[in-house]
DNA sequence: GTCTATAGTAGGATAGAC
DNA sequence: GTCTATCCTACTATAGAC
């Protein structure tokens, strides 16, 4: 790693941390500007826009998601724990940086204008890759059942994101681990 | 009910509207203001400013809201569905109005700067409204584990608000209400 | 209480030099 | 590619008349 990353990578990583904590429409481009320590128009010239910089801070946010997500599965002792792991996973997503009160991609569909197609586009595959995931970790577990056992448990951890909202995060993963718990155990 | 409201109430409803399906921080007051048939300065004698607006409108909300859920448990047949009554009453409250894609609590909270007490204010009370009327709701169900229960359902209602933002609102209470369903029925 | 008109400001984006 | 300086729009809020 070199002592100081070029211009576009500090300001993906400026973008990424406040964005996830102030969320997207709160965060001024000034903000981002003094975090990466870059000026106006290099952000221009790289990103086009600030939403274009959002969406290049949420596809590196997604790839940085599946990777803790599969380093938990991997580290889960067995199929029931490895199905859980999406807590272990939240928890560790969330203490990796900034702390984050909200989930940057839900933050971003509730935030845009309704004809921004970019952060729609993003969810999209957050929850592609959320239901995709919890659909092969369902399987050993809940057999033909897989696919509606993952319909429920993206409810749960949908609800654990949003929980972080009304209580401090780290309560929204707990109680959206005993949560899910309590469902795959009716498979068992 | 008079032919046409004051401008007081029909600055609520606007802003109840508005803010519901742009979400707050995308609504801006000129449009309320449009909508409402008001003039600006009407707006900041009544509220002082938008964010007294918001909160009078969410106040309003919230009662709406709690009308609501209390019919929708006065009309359901047994105990288990008056508990899981707070989906009928998702599904009708959200079609009384204009399609909200979001709940307005939880944006209110996700938009706040992080300072603001109001957004949170409101956020809370309708988090105890939610918690407290499942714990009731729940106790003929689950007996002693009714705190048990509701803590899980509350989970469950917030991520089928939040999943109104992965995919249609319609979809998004059905699979919540399915989800519920299948935690209730732990304890039958 | 309500209006018309306007002030003040913050934020997103660009022009042009190096 | 990057910087300095600046423009322009959109928004919140207020002043003053009726």
């Amino acid at each position: 790693m070199t002592p100081r990353p070029g211009a576009r990578q500090r300001l993906l990583d400026a973008a990424e941390e406040l964005f996830a904590s102030g969320g997207f429409a709160g965060t001024p481009v000034d903000a981002v500007l003094a975090r990466a320590g870059v000026a106006p128009a290099t952000l221009y010239a790289h990103f086009g826009s600030k939403t274009g910089l959002q969406a290049a801070a949420l596809a590196a946010r997604l790839r940085r998601w599946d990777d803790v997500w599969s380093a938990a599965v991997a580290a889960a002792p067995d199929d029931r724990a490895r199905l859980l792991a999406v807590f272990d996973a939240l928890d560790a997503f969330g203490t990796g940086g900034t702390p984050s009160r909200w989930c940057a991609f839900l933050d971003a569909a509730a935030g845009a204008p309704a004809d921004d197609g970019t952060a729609v586009a993003a969810l999209a595959e957050d929850t592609a890759l959320l239901r995709g995931r919890l659909r092969e970790l369902a399987a050993p577990v809940a057999g033909e059942d897989a696919a509606e056992l993952a319909e429920h448990l993206l409810v749960v951890v949908t609800g654990a994101l949003a929980m972080a909202l009304r209580t401090d995060p780290a309560r929204a993963t707990a109680q959206g681990r005993a949560t899910a718990a309590a469902l795959v155990d009716r498979w068992r």
